[in-house]
DNA sequence: TTGAAAGCGCTAACAA
DNA sequence: TTGTTAGCGCTTTCAA
């Protein structure tokens, strides 16, 4: 074990004042001779001394260390590659100033408050946050800053920040470009048990806004919740349906559903043209390759690392509220339908 | 800001040591009326105590966070999936035991030791840690248990345990399959930055033994190290070498090399044969899809996690070296070479 | 120029 | 059954 303060002063023959001003030029107070300064230094040195994060911290009441929270944590790589890219730019922000970076376990609502009181964040970025009364209680009780990722800023003004994609920007490109391609009929496909996540439900809205603003509000779409293994897909396919188009609400839902339609040997993009939502690596190894709605999470994701630095130095946010735009990148799995009916 | 623990016992009218037993059990030797509790409990409830973590851990020695240190971490999404399942491994190891795992910064070799010993951190996992006489130092000198993740053992017994791939297996994976498909003339290519890291040696080694075996120790093969951007392609394939494959240290040089193939409108696999080391998910998005050695990284890296865990109890490893066996992932870089020697 | 003393918030012997 | 006391290792005012 390294050697303490104490032990060090007790060896030099000095103050423990001293050492501490020497070794880490604090104490503005405190002159020390270059002479014991440089014994300081060599008995230091000799014993090996750290000097204590932890005592350091609870004198100062700083860590110099950021938490990352994800309100559902499983499995990074198995997952969409939405988790690597908010990482690297959470990242990226904060080693570029010495923070670190600290994942928190699992999400247990009870404990929340307790983690961010205990003394060791100074902030948090927390992913996913969803927009209930418990959630905006919590920020209010937080004694430390937060900058909520992919989450819909509150009604009231809240002390947090909150970071997200344009969702209603990006449906309407998905629907945009299938409309464009002939497309009149439309799903919306998203897990069940994502139901209250708040990208979610933000896309249904968008999906719905989008075909509002383009049918007069004549026809909002379907949106159907399926279990995760897409196993409703083959009943709804069997019932003939008239949509010509499903667009889900991730990239790797939208891998499922090619998945279910190549099992039941449909044609993608000639009989079923398929979207989803967050455009990675993922969409090229696909087959065919998904056509997906782009957020750039990485540009989020630094965003929120700088900001919650910035707000940890007191600095107040210019802004509570910041919406990335979103982008579409085409690939092979979208196709004029077979059928093309015109509604108007 | 949070109640002390003092605030509490002040307005329950009873001591801190009262509200320590109550609120966490600890302090064997104190027994409370459970009238008493009861009111510790409110008061603490509504003057909204959190206990600080950091003097809890000053005093106890044990903060329950594991760092993770990365010899280049750069830009995790940007580079070789290998960085996310290793994160992943460690991760699900970590939080299924309430321990926090802690990102590193920048690694500043002068400060390493500093950061070890500084109280924050009750154990490490050492990602590519290089095998010079400074790290072997530094293991001696850590107050703390290291895994060391991708990096070969000292010879001399180390206090840390060293978690690799079998690199000569998969190297030998690598170059049967190329043989039986009848190359005989091999390029191993690697990065010129990463010429001291343990995985880019030891796969150089495993190369050369793997054709030795194969030919009597009459050909070891030609190895290059190339820049990182792959310039150095054209000119070794406009010198009509005698190779008719290239296996590159990592995927993602391989992907290089495959574009620079594509560029140069050279077939891959009918003019040239690539494999890379680390088959993720990234070879199945390259043209051609890629052949390359598969480690289980996630494996690995939760057993590193594991390990970690066991050393921070005391527990004594069994072994100080594990090496995980790795398999080869046939995809359509490699075919059969246009013109067919036999050497014997 | 120097160091003593107080205290960050907590726990655990030890007395009472 | 209770509370007092003595620290964990560090920083910083304040007095010498």
């Amino acid at each position: 074990m390294p050697a303490t303060i104490r032990e060090v002063a007790l060896a030099a023959g000095v103050s423990r004042t001293a050492v501490s001003k020497v070794l880490h030029g604090k104490g503005e107070s405190v002159r020390v001779s270059p002479a014991k300064a440089q014994a300081i230094r060599e008995v230091a040195e000799k014993l090996n001394y750290k000097p204590n994060a932890l005592a350091r911290s609870l004198l100062t009441g700083r860590t110099h260390t950021v938490g990352l929270l994800f309100e559902h944590l499983s499995n990074i790589s198995g997952g969409p590659l939405y988790y690597v890219h908010l990482f690297d730019g959470v990242a990226s922000a904060l080693f570029n100033n010495e923070y670190r970076l600290t994942i928190l376990p699992k999400l247990d609502h009870e404990n929340v408050l307790d983690t961010l009181g205990d003394g060791q964040l100074e902030g948090i970025v927390w992913c996913k946050l969803t927009r209930d009364d418990d959630a905006i209680q919590m920020i209010h009780d937080s004694p430390i800053p937060i900058v909520a990722m992919n989450a819909m800023a509150p009604e009231e003004p809240s002390e947090a920040v909150f970071i997200s994609c344009d969702n209603d920007g990006g449906m309407d490109l998905a629907v945009e470009h299938l409309w464009d391609l002939g497309h009149r009929k439309f799903l919306f496909a998203y897990e069940r048990e994502e139901r209250a996540t708040p990208d979610c439900m933000a896309r249904v809205e968008g999906f719905q806004k989008a075909l509002a603003k383009r049918t007069n509000s004549k026809y909002e779409g379907r949106v159907v919740e399926w279990d995760w293994l897409g196993t409703d897909f083959e009943p709804w396919w069997n019932s003939s349906p008239e949509e010509t188009a499903i667009i889900c609400w991730t990239e790797r839902f939208a891998g499922v559903m090619l998945q279910q339609a190549k099992k039941l040997g449909i044609n993608v993009p000639e009989q079923l043209s398929v979207i989803g939502f967050d455009s990675t690596q993922y969409c090229e190894t696909t087959s065919p390759r998904l056509t997906a709605v782009r957020q750039p999470i990485f540009d989020m994701a630094r965003c929120a690392g700088k900001t919650l630095l910035a707000m940890i130095q007191g600095i107040n946010p210019p802004c509570h509220s910041l919406v990335f735009p979103c982008s579409l990148d085409v690939r092979d799995s979208t196709a004029k339908p077979l059928k093309v009916e015109h509604l108007q």
